[in-house]
RNA sequence: GCUGCUGUAGCUCAGUGGUAGAGCGUACCCUUGGUAAGGGUAAGGCCGAGAGUUCAAUCCUCUCCAGCAGCACCA
């Protein structure tokens, strides 16, 4: 029996049944046959060594190939995961999936690993990529699977052995004396991994994502296909570490977080004037978008979020207040009485925006009603979760709810989907991604209003032009979802802005309109944020533009330095004309040198200097200083000042 | 919340069982210097909080708090 093999190219070729893909690959020359790491069969990665038995399309896949970084990585987990087992006899092995940049492995020990064990385990990862093992696949009965695992003391493989399909075949990877259950494919030999790894950081984990489990050790590396792509990474990291928010928050004095306020952000003048900007910037685009602004309490009866629903699921994550006077006798207890009633600070803007709603009669002629809030919420997020300005504990959402008839989902998802681009391109934002999230397997409401909210959101999408992609099940229990997610310059991903299609809230809270039957109808609400939380977008803008940001959102637009005394009183008169003009303008009179001004207003990211000397004093002029350019321009002061202004004007 | 690590001057970090040090920053003095660090002097610390061991604890032990990295969570 011969079977015939057709390769990218098109060309085919013929070999008896059983032909490994070593052997195709040898077939075709020497050099392919040293390169090769694994070989694609219709479609499906396999090791090289596994016998082709039919007809098929094949690739054979080289260690050059971008997609072999996949293998290396998976064959460097299992030798990260021998050496550990070597070097700490009695740890368990549990799974080491690869990750983006990288893998990691969970082990189980009593004593969880230490940065200090990194060196040594990865110095025995060499020696085994030196010994050179080839890996074998074995393909094992499913009980003596079990049974042998059991016995080796490795009850997680059994245990993941145990709830594998029935239908599923049970393969060992073996590497010299080593082992583990693992689907595969490998490469052929442990050589192949190369030397462009390195183990990276550890963590605990539970044991299956489970936090009521037990709690592993987990060991992450990365691993590329040449110290090159090694070293860029290592790169990109400590790039990433210099544009942590957290740091350059300190450095240029934007914000502060503290131990008696834990969650929550102090904003000092600086970091609360890219606030201001960038508010009355959301503000405006709102504005001219057909939204109305309120504001809401923050405080409000546990009635009112029993009533809403979040009382009962959300609570653990609400900040009560007991509704009693407090006792103020020295030393006493906190309270007079045992609280009976409690009140809450508001999770989310929701509630309170539908009960603006239903003040007076709502005709179906007031809809759309788009109703914003720069709505300060609070949550009691875990303490483990809190993370610089990313994760607080009181945020801001730039929050609005649209409610509308059914008829007008599409229209004003369109015109959110086309605010949200517009917007976000303004920020510097020009990649998107965009998820649909569709009903869920626990869901309220018919199958036809799930059909025709989830077709109203992906005909928004496409008449907007946008790509997205489906994500299956991700829906809220209420209904269909939007997630917009933005890249960073270091191509991070971040979700920002959402939409959310609501039948549920207006429902339970009973919010009406007058239909043009006369008759009282349900609206529905559009949950919709663009930023999401301001204070994580502010977070972001730093990191993304590793703070120097764009001049109209700069907390310092421009700094007047002068480079002798003599020049004070002329620098006085240019920041005047600078602030009247309505720029964020400082004055540095100093007595030091221009290069240390320079210097200390560059590492602070002032994106402009007027410097000032004896010279523009004389000639009203000013040499222009920017930022990350040794050049200088020299102008007249009332022609810097007017182009300064309009180069910091806001983009709407 | 879970696991691990960390907590020393405003910031970044050394250090020791006998109650502390550097650089930057700050104040003052000298210096008036033309585009990324001029020089000097000084001030500045309950060594995260509490308890224990010890003649003696910033250092060792325990508990707590906070931060960091993951995990879990994120309406």
């Amino acid at each position: 029996m011969s079977i015939t093999v057709t390769f990218p190219d098109g060309n085919t070729r013929v070999y008896p049944q059983g032909t490994s893909g070593m052997m195709v690959a040898e077939s075709i020359s020497k050099s392919l046959a040293k390169a090769a790491i694994a070989i694609r069969v219709n479609g499906q990665l396999r090791d090289l060594s596994r016998p082709i038995d039919e007809d098929a399309d094949i690739a054979i896949l080289r260690r050059e190939d971008a997609e072999a970084v996949e293998l290396i990585r998976h064959d460097c987990a299992h030798v990260l995961a021998e050496a550990v087992q070597k070097l700490y006899p009695g740890t368990q092995v549990t799974i080491g999936p690869n990750i983006e940049n990288g893998f990691f492995y969970d082990f189980a020990r009593n004593e969880p690993f230490t940065m200090e064990d990194l060196p040594g385990i990865e110095a025995e990862m060499r020696k085994i990529i030196e010994r050179g093992d080839r890996f074998e696949r074995e393909v094992w009965d499913r009980d003596q699977a079990i049974a042998y695992f059991t016995e080796k003391g490795e009850l997680y493989k059994a245990e993941l052995i145990r709830d594998l399909p029935e239908t599923e075949t049970i393969t060992i990877y073996r590497q010299g004396e080593w082992l583990d259950l693992c689907r595969g494919p490998h490469m052929p030999a442990t050589k192949q991994i190369g030397g462009a790894f390195k183990l990276m950081k550890v963590a605990g984990a539970y044991w299956r994502g489970d936090s009521s489990k037990a709690m592993l050790t987990r060991i992450y590396g990365t691993a590329w296909r040449t110290q090159e792509e090694l070293d860029a990474y290592l790169t990109q990291i400590e790039e990433a570490e210099k544009r942590d928010h957290r740091k350059l928050g300190r450095e240029m004095d934007l914000f502060h977080l503290q131990d008696e306020a834990q969650g929550s952000v102090f904003w000092h003048p600086k970091g609360y004037a890219i606030w201001l900007a960038l508010e009355a910037y959301v503000r405006r685009r709102l504005r001219d978008n057909g939204y109305i602004e309120v504001k809401t309490p923050q405080l409000m009866d546990s009635r009112f979020w029993e009533q809403s629903g979040h009382w009962g699921k959300y609570r653990e994550n609400m900040f009560v207040v007991p509704d009693v006077v407090p006792n103020t006798e020295e030393g006493g207890r906190v309270f007079k009485e045992e609280p009976k009633h409690f009140m809450a600070l508001k999770p989310m803007n929701c509630p309170a925006h539908v009960q603006i709603f239903k003040q007076g009669i709502k005709s179906y002629r007031d809809l759309p009603i788009r109703m914003a809030e720069f709505g300060c919420c609070h949550r009691n997020e875990a303490h483990g979760a809190l993370h610089g300005l990313m994760r607080v504990r009181q945020f801001t959402q730039d929050d609005a709810h649209i409610f509308c008839r059914e008829d007008q989902i599409a229209s004003e998802s369109l015109a959110f989907c086309e605010l949200l681009r517009a917007m976000y391109t303004d920020l510097g934002f020009t990649n998107m991604k965009v998820r649909l999230a569709t009903r869920p397997e626990k869901r309220v409401g018919s199958e036809e209003s799930w059909d025709y909210a989830e077709n109203a959101l992906r005909q928004a999408l496409e008449s907007a032009g946008l790509a997205y992609e489906i994500a299956p099940g991700d829906g809220a229990f209420y209904g269909p979802k939007l997630e917009f997610h933005i890249l960073d310059a270091i191509g991070r991903s971040w979700t920002c802005g959402t939409l959310q299609l609501d039948p549920n809230l207006p429902e339970r809270l009973d919010a009406s309109y007058i239909g043009e039957d006369g008759a009282r109808h349900r609206p529905l609400m559009l949950h919709r944020a663009i930023l999401g939380s301001i204070e994580r977008f502010i977070g972001i803008m730093i990191e993304n533009y590793a703070g120097k940001l764009p001049l109209w959102l700069a907390p310092v637009q421009c700094v007047v330095a002068t480079i002798t005394s003599d020049a004070d009183v002329y620098a006085h008169e240019v920041y005047h004309k600078l602030k009247a003009a309505g720029l964020r303008v400082e004055l540095d009179v100093r007595n030091e040198k221009i290069n240390y001004k320079v210097r200390e207003h560059s590492v602070a990211k002032v994106p402009v200097m007027f410097v000032v000397g004896k010279r523009e004093a004389e000639e009203e002029k000013v040499a222009i200083r920017r930022l990350g350019s040794q050049e200088q321009q020299f102008d007249g002061l009332s022609q810097a000042v007017a182009g300064l202004t309009a180069e910091c004007q806001p983009p709407y």
